[in-house]
DNA sequence: ATACTTTATTGTACTAATTACAATGTAGGA
DNA sequence: TCCTACATTGTAATTAGTACAATAAAGTAT
């Protein structure tokens, strides 16, 4: 882990009240360079070589802390388990059901963060596509 | 069960290509009489009373088969378990995390349905708001 | 109406994802 | 350096959902 990738993981746990600890900076470092939004399981798999005490309630217990700072975002895209992805903005995402990938969609809805139908309060907003991805569209087209 | 939301369900499953049994049409009844977004285990206890031989296990498959031949939609809006909706329209989805109904919201969205970034086809559009209903907003007024 | 074939239902056993909990360890402030 | 609150760990438990094999029923053909 680069001095720098330290340093902006220290700071955006303490900006967001939480103590610095080893395990903290892994599973962040974890998560901004790989924007797979992986699952919990996913995250302590990869962890775990290099840090062989790493429990997975940790994983589960850090990413929850982290999700209630609103330092992560808990997505629901997959019809079987939760995925994590760094906050990073409000995004939608989309699931490809050939190949798997869940990718970031940067589109504006003209409906997010507002108050919404008969005047609820709207304080997430999640955008979930799902079909095929452009790149299995095109081998596709390929292969016919 | 009145005849005719007999006669509407035979229809629905039949329409559907699906062959037509007693716990398929319990099941339809439900949701169609019980727009809460039910788990699957809520319908299973509402049911098994009037239905004592009901197994867990034809409510999974009997929701699997009707989602699969888009009867009913699956939504993941809360963070532990799918919930399902009988299929009318694209709509979209609120969560009140103060009562944790789960409210229909008829907006518009402009991306639905639609190729979306780099191309993508899109077959399924899942929109989630949470926040607080309107209902409980009113309430929190009062109390302060 | 009857027999037949395919598909649905059921119950049990299993798996996967997540949580509870209690013991131990560590971060960060006094 | 000490102390306290909080984080980490491992195990055990729970919950949601699935696999599977035996039985039953739907719907078509006879």
């Amino acid at each position: 882990m680069t001095d720098d990738a330290i340093e902006r993981g220290v700071r955006l746990l303490r900006d967001h009240g939480l103590k610095v600890t080893p395990q903290r900076l892994e599973i962040l470092r974890y998560l901004e360079e790989h924007c797979i939004h992986p699952t919990a399981d996913e995250i302590y798999n990869a962890l775990k070589e290099r840090n062989p005490s790493l429990s997975k309630t940790t994983v589960y217990n850090t990413l929850e802390t982290m999700h209630k700072q609103k330092l992560v975002d808990v997505l629901m895209i997959s019809e079987s388990e939760r995925r994590y992805d760094l906050a990073h903005g409000s995004h939608h995402h989309f699931m490809c059901h050939v190949c798997g990938r869940i990718l970031d969609i940067d589109i504006a809805c003209p409906h997010c963060n507002r108050i919404i139908n008969g005047e609820h309060q709207v304080d997430e907003v999640h955008g979930y596509f799902k079909g095929v991805c452009s790149e299995c569209l095109t081998k596709e087209e390929k292969r016919q």
